[in-house]
DNA sequence: TCTCGGTTTAGACTCAGTCTAACCCACGTG
DNA sequence: CACGTGGGTTAGACTGAGTCTAAACCGAGA
């Protein structure tokens, strides 16, 4: 592996190549791994592995099954993604590495972001017994359809 | 499967017997269903169905796990019982059914209660997009050890 | 006693996720 | 060049939670 320069604080979101940020995590890329990274690190979809197999086989049809799941877990362990358990036997896979809650959409399962300055949490630095490391607010409900206009 | 008296009511919901409870639900009793609520109806430990399913064999050494099963699931859809998934592969059970956030132990996966009044959450109603039906705060941690007088 | 509906049961089945062991392949070495 | 080495990839076996099926069970009437 050749040097890398020092690295700078890379979440995903930020415009670099997809080998690039793999490098500066120390993942050795390759046509698998970038086919996979190209779609669930910057995907909002929150999608399962097997949503991710799916959609990397188009792009790569030889691709494997262990393959994906070795390679979001790779990219787990090496920070490049955080995998989240919302609902009943399915993990997602979230590039979005800032601090954010969810909403799940009860009717279709579909679940969306929403930006931690959108909502405020109080008393979790006094809350007794309990040395938080992290939270999140979980809502549930339907999207409203007022939309246009 | 002898009339039971309301003796020891340990939990908000449980001044009544466990056949009444049920009955009031419109789940038919049967020595299966009551030696499950016996348990589940009344635990803080959220277990999972094969902790049900192995407290419950104790007592009734010959119910199967598609009873408990089937019960755990005719107990939520009654709503006797809620069902969370705060972690993978791991569906559990919660007969706590007042609004509460959950605390999930990093270090051996237990859960505990947050009382509802122990955290506010602001601008919930405010969210643009979102039809909020519920919504918990979960929280990941360390217990705290401190425990003095 | 017989019938009938709901309940329980063992075991087959499904499906997400993991594991294994063979295979592939770029690279470095003699 | 041959060769060895060390990942990475792969198919398929395996695991474990949860569901489903079809038969057995059971208790309340007729
Ligand atoms: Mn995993
Ligand atoms: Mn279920
Ligand atoms: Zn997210
Ligand atoms: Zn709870």
């Amino acid at each position: 592996m050749r040097p890398t320069k020092p690295t700078k604080p890379t979440t995903a979101s930020s415009v670099l190549s997809e080998a690039e940020l793999l490098e500066r995590h120390g993942v050795l890329p390759s046509a698998q791994r970038l086919a996979i990274a190209q779609y669930v690190l910057r995907t909002d979809e929150h999608p399962s592995a097997d949503q991710v197999f799916a959609k990397v086989k188009r792009a790569l049809p030889m691709v494997s099954r262990a393959t994906v799941y070795n390679t979001l877990n790779l990219f787990v362990d090496k920070g490049l993604l955080r995998a989240h358990v919302l609902a009943e036997g399915k993990v997602v896979f979230d590039p979005n590495l800032a601090p954010h809650h969810h909403f799940i959409d009860e009717e279709t399962g579909a679940i969306h972001d929403v930006p931690w300055s959108a909502l405020a949490v109080s008393n979790v630095d006094a809350l007794e017994g309990f040395d938080v490391h992290e939270y999140q607010v979980v809502l549930r409900g339907k999207l409203k359809k007022a939309r246009s206009t």
